[in-house]
DNA sequence: TTTATTTACGAATACGTTTAAGTGAACGCA
DNA sequence: TGCGTTCACTTAAACGTATTCGTAAATAAA
């Protein structure tokens, strides 16, 4: 290519071995303080940047990690992007980020390609198409995996995720005290710990205030919008529930717009809840009562534990914390 | 480390030359068909990954491109991120992502820290806070490089835009015709051509219509949101606009929130119009008249010329698209 | 048959770092 | 004085791949 600089160049310049500049490039105790001033100086003066590639390939540290998820294009994961961009970003590490699009190959893929070294450590959010577990078994005995918000169960890794059944469980108590005893469930995520937490939450509930679970309320997620809207709509017009729970944000608007469509009043006719972290929830008409993930907390609190672990910095199952929810309540469950 | 299968194992394992197998795995044509399958069947079987380091140390390819932009958590980039991330993904690339906080000393560490040789090529939107442009400079000369939505001029590199100028004239033209003639105009990017020619849409668009340029009419973008929020109340309430054009997303949910607390009725007293993506501008308190931008097409677009340039295929300058924003009229505008 | 060309492969080197092992000088201590 | 240490640095060997330059055999051309 062109005459880069090089430690070469820097060793060359300043009469000294490569591994001298080398050393006190990265801050040795075995170089004296006056040549790695010289060193760094040097290396500003001639803009050296180190080879990423040589250095990986020597050192097998590649200073990046790759955050797998869903969707970049949705207000919870780009938070929580957000988030792990800035732990990285204090550590001068570099992000890589790789969208699964809820697609089980795809994820594989992934997984399988990041095996090559090419990253120190994986951010994964598990896609809602996954079934089969076995490529994250092989990724998590090859190099740190942190899982977060959607985890499954039967890996050993870190989850960072948030009380997803206290806060299902808590959101359908705030639907019962408002009156409602019909409570459709737009069920999501049904293959992930996940999912399945926010449903036993929102049964309980259900149980704990004697009302009975009906299964003709609880449908699941069409990743075809239209057919999601048709599905919606069948169970808002058939079954006349006067609530509906909906456990992922994409299940919300179409609500809202089905009601539109078949004239119902929110909240007076049917009451509405979802998951969400859509910052104009409070501007909707009518504003929509949600339960919002801390996303950015998430991201941090992700990042932070893989670097821990990377740093191998011993810690306590314990100390992993689950983050928790809020549920804000607005208009469309009643304002109270 | 571990016994990683490289290039070594294979060739021992096959009886060649390590030379012969990283042809085959590169197809070359100086590899017999037979060998190239041998070699193939067994990388698979061993499931060989290419050291993607040592690959990129000898050939000066990573396969990776980085996008720098100032937040993740925004409608606009997050779609833009996934059109060029599917287009990345077709080509087998990783994507970094980088977010400036619209912070230049941030941009310029990113732009700087690239030249590392970490990536093959890089897209930028740029900062608004960027206010010298020596380090595009500098970067637009040693690695390609292509800006989207958010360009700067003097620097010679591919540029994909909407039609700010014209979307923008045509947005106040719509206030216009729906009776507004003291239309506010809060003006953010304004360091940027983006910028700039959203203004002068908006100036054309009034002069146009023989209606004075009022620039207490005019406000900028302030990036603690309490203080952007008093901005705009005090604009509002002292200037008594009877339309306000906000020329990106983040001024306009302040807009709601002042017209709330100062209990005007959009569209009857204001009217409000904005450059946004937000999903849920029909869902809004009055639905949202916005001018939408081809976001996701924009990372398509501009990740489609990056790698046109990788591959040194020749273009034309006319072969640039100018994509078009969609103006959709809402309530907010009084709905025609 | 002789010569030229093509085919299919191998040997060796380079990419820019990091690091284990070594070295001479200076110093401390008995 | 002799011995062991420490200090500050150097030598040399990797890391895993891509690539240039050969080369022997097979094929084609003469």
């Amino acid at each position: 290519m062109k005459g880069n600089v090089t430690v070469k160049t820097l060793a060359k310049e300043l009469n000294i071995s490569i591994a001298t500049v080398s050393k006190a490039l990265n801050d040795s105790y075995e170089i004296s303080v006056d040549t790695k001033q010289k060193v760094w100086d040097l290396a500003k003066k001639l803009k050296y940047e180190r080879n990423p590639a040589a250095s990986n390939l020597r050192s097998h540290k590649t200073r990046t990690i790759a955050v797998i998820i869903p969707e970049v294009a949705n207000n919870f994961f780009s938070l929580a992007i957000n988030g792990i961009e800035e732990i990285a970003r204090k550590r001068d590490y570099h992000v890589l980020i790789y969208q699964t699009h809820e697609n089980s190959e795809t994820e594989t893929a992934f997984t399988e390609s990041l095996l090559s070294g090419r990253v120190d450590g994986i951010l994964i959010s598990v896609s809602s198409g996954t079934e089969n577990y076995d490529h994250f078994r092989e990724l998590v005995d090859k190099i740190p995996v942190v899982f977060f918000d959607r985890t499954i169960e039967g890996i050993d890794a870190v989850k960072i995720t948030t009380d997803d059944y206290e806060s299902a469980y808590q959101a359908t108590c705030h639907l019962i005290e408002n009156g409602c005893s019909n409570i459709a469930y737009l069920y999501a995520l049904s293959n992930l710990c996940t999912g399945q937490r926010r449903l036993e939450g929102y049964k309980d509930a259900l149980a704990a205030h004697q009302l009975a679970i009906n299964n003709d309320l609880i449908i699941g997620y069409d990743k075809n919008p239209d057919q999601n809207y048709e599905n919606i709509k069948q169970l808002i017009s058939v079954q006349k529930p006067d609530a509906v729970f909906s456990s992922i944000e994409e299940f919300a608007l179409p609500c809202y717009y089905v009601c539109r469509e078949l004239g119902l009043n929110i909240p007076n006719d049917l009451k509405i809840i979802s998951f969400s972290n859509l910052s104009t929830a409070p501007l909707l008409s009518p504003s929509l009562t949600t339960i919002t993930q801390p996303a950015f907390e998430i991201g941090k609190e992700a990042a932070g534990f893989l670097f821990k672990i990377l740093d191998k910095k011993p810690f306590d199952a314990d100390e992993i914390p689950i983050l928790k929810s809020t549920l804000i309540k607005r208009e469309s469950t009643g304002l109270c």
